[in-house]
DNA sequence: TTGTACGCGTTATCAA
DNA sequence: TTGATAACGCGTACAA
């Protein structure tokens, strides 16, 4: 690999005055500009990013930490996510920690190493503290550590009420909520369940919960889930869940002989494309993916330029988008 | 952000010495050994990934390339090539370029920077010249570069085959076929292509292509051309097609009052949870990701440490998930 | 305008 | 067993 020197070399130079071509630092002559940039060229060169991030003491790198990159939700994220670092001239690193928390105190480790500037946070996990102590620009997303770290959320007390609402239009008797096992009053996305509950008992509609892990990956678990509860408790006419798991209670029941929406309704959170890619149009709350994942990137920005931020809690607002699985 | 030379300071040794420490290269008198951690535990130290890899001329870190990662088939894949990369002590830098090719190629340049060790190309909208001098290792996804690049694929032809039969078998007798736009016989899972007509044709099965880009994301374009063409021919009983868009034909078929499977019969190809999620349960043309995705990180790996490859071409079989949308 | 010399944090080599 | 030194490739004072 030819290097700074190797370029300098050919072109009659010391290696300051390519450095100086290669960032415009200060003035060189055209012709000397010239001689090193056919040096460059002819050598092939490329600089040596590590080298260059360890002087500078930044490595260019974002990283993202999800539980689990194939979750519609994550990779929707990422995906924005990535976008609008690439165009802030950082790369992603991804790091999907297989729903593990052990992976994850791992993996936050290997990242304080200088191997990535910050990391982006969609995975919770460890205790409050060890994100506090974490030394590194931090953003969260969904997950209230303190006032300094940054936090992107949806308004998810309004979607709680807003499916409230649907489900009470429709006509709904006794509501199943599919909550997230490990609910803290961290992890703003409780507050849907809280409004729910709360919004339907004023209305006189029965509510359950029943708690699985929200962001795991085990589609077939939800569906043998869905065809025990859906048996079991034939008088529920309602449910609300997360994209997966709503669309595996969807499916249990018009296989289990279930009109939707006549005898059962079905609202899905988050509203990713699994729920549009469906063959029945579902009803979602909707959160806005690409704002989420372009504000959790400008968070990150300040962070790294050191700019105050003002106001550390975003909340965006989510939407209902009625399909064909509510009575409405 | 203390350094080794804090370390050594602080432990009244010298930096080398700490280095053996952490590395375990030298052999370090117990005494010494314990002072230098304890000097590393109250300094907080954390060694510098950035300097250790300038100095061993290797990030640690491995690039995937992907058109959208949104795309359940590159999520999964990327899943699974995270977990191996993870498991080998690599970590994954993510690339999506949002199906640009002007951004594919930036980014193979920037790739290129010593920033990874190395890349694999789930994305192939560059000429073969460029991927052949990359310079760096190279996995190819798919796409046949030539005998020295390793390609991790399926066996399309099969799949191709499996299709045919499941649709003859059926008792179809128009099959439309979705494509890819961007075909060549360089991107192998044109064989499936190939393999279907020739089996179709073969008995007497009229066949009919439409090409789309088969790996953007842009379901709602899928739904509109769905409608369209089952509009305008209503003869067609056959649908193959990727995931995404095979899930539109579906939706919409069934929206205009179409029969599934009796009217119409559906096969996707890929397999990714976008069909398992579905309230029909579709038959599907399944891709191994799991296994593609290990295979990819196994062959990186050889090439990272110099192994020989013997067998560059790797194929894996697929699999016809008979699902409700076909007739046997 | 250009060059010299040093530092960034780590590790390998060689000598003590 | 331990230490001194050079080197990895680049960027920046400072000097010329």
């Amino acid at each position: 690999m030819a290097g700074i020197r190797d370029v300098a070399k050919r072109a009659g130079v010391a290696a300051c005055t390519v450095s100086r071509v290669l960032n415009g630092t200060a003035n060189v002559s055209p012709e000397t500009r010239m001689r090193i940039e056919q040096a460059m060229a002819e050598l092939n060169y490329i600089p040596n990013e590590l080298a260059r991030g360890m002087f500078k003491q930044k490595a260019g790198i974002v990283a993202m930490l999800v539980p689990n990159i194939r979750h519609p939700y994550f990779s929707s994220l990422a995906r924005y996510i990535e976008d609008s670092l690439y165009q802030n001239g950082y790369k992603l690193m991804l790091c999907s920690t297989g729903d593990d928390e052990e992976r994850e105190r791992e993996y936050l480790k290997i990242l304080k190493s200088n191997i990535v500037d910050g990391v982006i946070m969609g995975v919770s996990g460890q205790s409050p503290k060890d994100y506090e102590e974490f030394g590194k620009p931090l953003v969260m997303l969904d997950y209230y550590v303190n006032d300094r770290i940054p936090v992107v959320v949806s308004d998810h007390r309004e979607g709680g009420r807003l499916a409230a609402r649907e489900f009470i239009d429709s006509g709904c008797r006794y509501v199943l909520h599919i909550g997230n096992e490990a609910e803290t009053e961290r992890i703003i996305s409780y507050e849907s369940h809280l409004a729910l509950r709360e919004e339907l008992t004023a209305h006189g509609v029965r509510e359950r919960e029943v708690d699985i892990k929200w962001n795991a990956f085990d589609y077939d678990g939800y569906l043998e889930l869905a065809k025990l509860i859906l048996k079991e408790y034939p008088e529920i006419d309602g449910i609300m869940a997360a994209d997966m798991p709503a669309s595996a209670f969807l499916k249990a029941a018009v296989h289990l002989g279930k009109k939707v929406p006549e005898e059962l309704c079905v609202i899905s959170y988050d509203g990713t494309f699994v729920s549009n890619t469906n063959i029945l149009e579902v009803t979602t709350i909707h959160q806005p993916m690409k704002e989420i994942g372009q504000t959790s990137v400008e968070m990150m920005l300040k962070l790294l330029r050191g700019d105050k931020i003002d106001q550390p809690l975003v909340k965006f607002p989510v939407q209902l988008k009625r399909g064909e699985t509510t009575r409405t």
